[in-house]
RNA sequence: GGGGCCAUAGGGUAGCCUGGUAUCCUACAGGACUGGGGGUCCUGUGACCGGCGUUCAAAUCGCCGUGGCCCCA
C-alpha cells in the first residue's frame, strides 16, 4: 500500500537498537505512556491553529461495523489532542509539574504525494513523542533546551552531524509560539528534518483548559512543550554512513557487531572449534557476534557483511590459529592482526575508535556541504549542492522572497552561534541574523 | 494543483515500434569439485501490475484503474 511500509527483521533489529537510546536518554525524567489511536471528532476540533495545519492530512473512521458513527474518529496525525484532555485531569497543582511523558507509537497522514520509504509515509510507524508541561513560559522554554541536548546526545551516538535551527514563523509547528529543529545533510545535499521540539505557550492550555493552582492559591495556564523523532533518523543513520559497498552501522546499533569468518582450509574442524570458542568467549562479553558457517567463499562473505554494515569482521584461518592471533576488518576497511589473547578489550578498542572515524568522515562532509553567502545568487548556487547561510533582516517578506528566488527552503536561524553584522540578502538592511537555507526531503 | 515518463521471476533487464515459442545476469534449491576478497560445472525453481476492449491470437495495440519515478506551480 502506497506509504506504509514493513519492517523486515533486520531492520527492525536496527530500528530496537537505536529506540533504545531514545529511551535510556528520556527515561531518567520522562515517563513512557501510551495514548489511543483514535481521537473523537469534538476534541480533535477544538484547537483551530492546529486544525489548519492538519484537516488535510486527516484519516477519518466513519464507521463502527456497518453502523455510521455519531462522532467521527480521527487516526491521529500526532496526539496532542489525545493527551491533552487527559492533561486536564491530571494536573491539579503546581505539585504536579513539571510533567514529563513521551510515548512511541504509529501516526497517521494522508501524504498525497510522493511517499517515501522512511522519510514521508502515510503511517509513521515509530513517532516517539515527548509531551511536557510547566508552571511558567520560561520553564518551558528551558525544556526546549533540554530536548535538543538530548537529541544531540542521541545523534552524537549515531556519528550524525547536524544543524539546529529556530524555524521561521510559517514553518513552526501549528499552533506552536515557535519550533526548534534538527536537520541532517543527507549525501546529495538536501536536508531531512529529523527531530523537532515545540514550545506550545499556553495555547493548547487554554483549549483544554489545563490549569494549576499556585502556592498561593490562583488558578494559573500551564505552558507545554512537545517534542518528537521518527523513523527518519533511521533514513539518516543509514544515508549517511552508507557508501559503495553498503550500510556502516555506528558499532551500538549494529544488529550484529562482529562477524566471525573461518577459513576452512586444512584441518576445518580445528578452525569451526576456534572460531566457536571465539564467538562463545565474545558473547559472553555481551557482544553480538555471528559466526558465518554457511558454504560461501569468505571473499562472498566478506561483501556480504560489509554490506549488512557489521562494524567488524574477524577472520579466522589455520595461519592465525598456529600463530594464536585473528586477523580484525573493520568496516572502514582498516585491518589488523591481533592477538586471541585479550581479545575483547581489542574489540572494544576497535570499536571505539570506528565510532569515531565514522563521526569524524560524517562530519567532513558535512562542513563540506555548509556554504556561507551573501547574495541570491549564491544562495540559489549553494543550495543545488548543500546549505546556504544567508544573511536575512528577520522580517517575514523578506523570509518569503529569500524562499521564492533562491528556489529552496528556509531552515531558519542558527542556534547557539552568533555573527557578525551583514547586509539582508533582500532588502539590504543590516542585522546579526543569518538562516539556513536548503531543499528538503 | 498542472504536466511527462514508466510497470516483464525475489532484484536488475531484453522483447513492445512491426501482435504468434519471453532473453540474459543475479538470487534461490539439489549435487560435485573447491575455499585467506564477489569460484567452476551439472540439474532445477521462478515473471508479462489489475480490469475491460480490439483480434483467430495480446507482454506487445486502445481505454480505465492501481502503483512508481521525474518536472513545473
Amino acid at each position: 500500500m502506497k506509504g506504509m511500509c514493513v519492517w523486515f527483521p533486520f531492520g527492525y533489529a536496527i530500528k530496537k537498537n537505536v529506540y533504545a537510546i531514545i529511551r535510556e536518554l528520556l527515561d531518567p525524567d520522562h515517563q513512557e505512556t501510551q495514548f489511543p489511536l483514535l481521537i473523537p471528532e469534538n476534541e480533535f476540533m477544538k484547537e483551530a491553529q492546529h486544525i489548519k495545519g492538519f484537516e488535510e492530512e486527516v484519516y477519518w473512521v466513519t464507521s463502527g461495523g456497518i453502523s455510521p458513527l455519531d462522532v467521527k474518529l480521527a487516526l491521529r496525525p500526532t496526539s496532542e489532542t489525545a493527551i491533552y484532555p487527559m492533561f486536564k485531569l491530571w494536573i491539579r497543582s503546581h505539585a504536579d509539574l513539571p510533567l514529563r511523558i513521551y510515548q512511541i507509537v504509529n501516526t497517521f497522514r494522508y501524504e498525497t504525494k510522493h511517499t517515501r520509504p522512511l522519510i514521508r509515509l502515510r503511517e509513521i510507524t515509530s513517532f516517539k513523542e515527548a509531551h511536557t508541561v510547566h508552571a511558567s513560559w520560561e520553564e518551558a522554554a528551558s525544556q526546549v533546551e533540554v530536548a535538543i541536548a538530548r537529541y544531540s546526545e542521541f545523534y552524537r551516538r549515531l556519528a550524525l552531524p547536524f544543524l539546529v535551527s529556530r524555524r521561521p514563523s510559517w514553518d513552526k509547528f501549528p499552533g506552536a509560539d515557535y519550533t526548534t529543529a534538527i536537520d541532517v545533510i543527507m549525501p546529495d545535499g538536501k536536508t531531512l528534518q529529523v527531530g523537532t521540539a515545540h514550545h506550545l505557550g499556553s495555547t493548547f492550555a487554554k483549549t483544554y483548559e489545563i490549569t494549576y493552582e499556585t502556592e498561593n492559591g490562583e488558578q494559573k495556564l500551564v505552558s507545554q512543550t512537545c517534542y518528537g523523532i521518527s523513523e527518519r533518523c533511521i533514513a539518516a543513520l543509514i544515508s549517511v554512513h552508507g557508501d559503495a559497498n553498503g550500510l556502516a552501522l555506528p558499532w551500538e546499533v549494529a544488529p550484529t557487531q562482529v562477524a566471525i569468518v573461518p577459513i576452512l582450509l586444512g584441518d576445518k574442524e580445528k578452525v569451526l572449534a576456534v572460531s566457536r570458542q571465539l564467538q562463545a568467549e565474545l558473547s559472553s562479553a555481551r557482544m553480538r557476534v555471528q559466526l558465518d558457517t554457511s558454504d560461501d567463499r569468505p571473499g562472498a562473505k566478506f561483501y556480504k557483511w560489509e554490506m549488512k554494515g557489521v562494524p567488524i569482521r574477524l577472520e579466522v584461518g589455520p595461519r592465525d590459529i598456529e600463530k594464536g592471533v585473528v586477523t580484525l576488518v573493520r568496516r572502514d576497511k582498516v585491518k589488523k592482526t591481533v592477538p586471541m589473547e585479550g581479545l575483547v578489550q581489542a574489540i572494544n578498542k576497535e570499536a571505539e575508535e570506528l565510532q569515531a572515524a565514522l563521526y569524524t568522515k560524517a562530519m567532513n562532509h558535512h562542513e563540506a556541504k555548509v556554504k556561507e553567502v551573501v547574495s541570491i545568487e549564491d544562495a540559489k548556487v549553494q543550495t543545488q549542492v548543500g546549505v546556504a547561510l544567508v544573511p536575512w533582516c528577520g522580517s517575514v517578506e523578506c523570509g518569503h522572497e529569500l524562499e521564492d528566488r533562491v528556489e529552496a527552503n528556509m531552515l531558519g536561524e542558527p542556534q547557539y552561534a552568533t555573527f557578525p553584522e551583514a547586509a539582508c540578502a533582500v532588502c539590504g538592511k543590516m542585522s546579526t541574523v543569518r538562516t539556513y537555507m536548503a531543499r528538503q526531503y
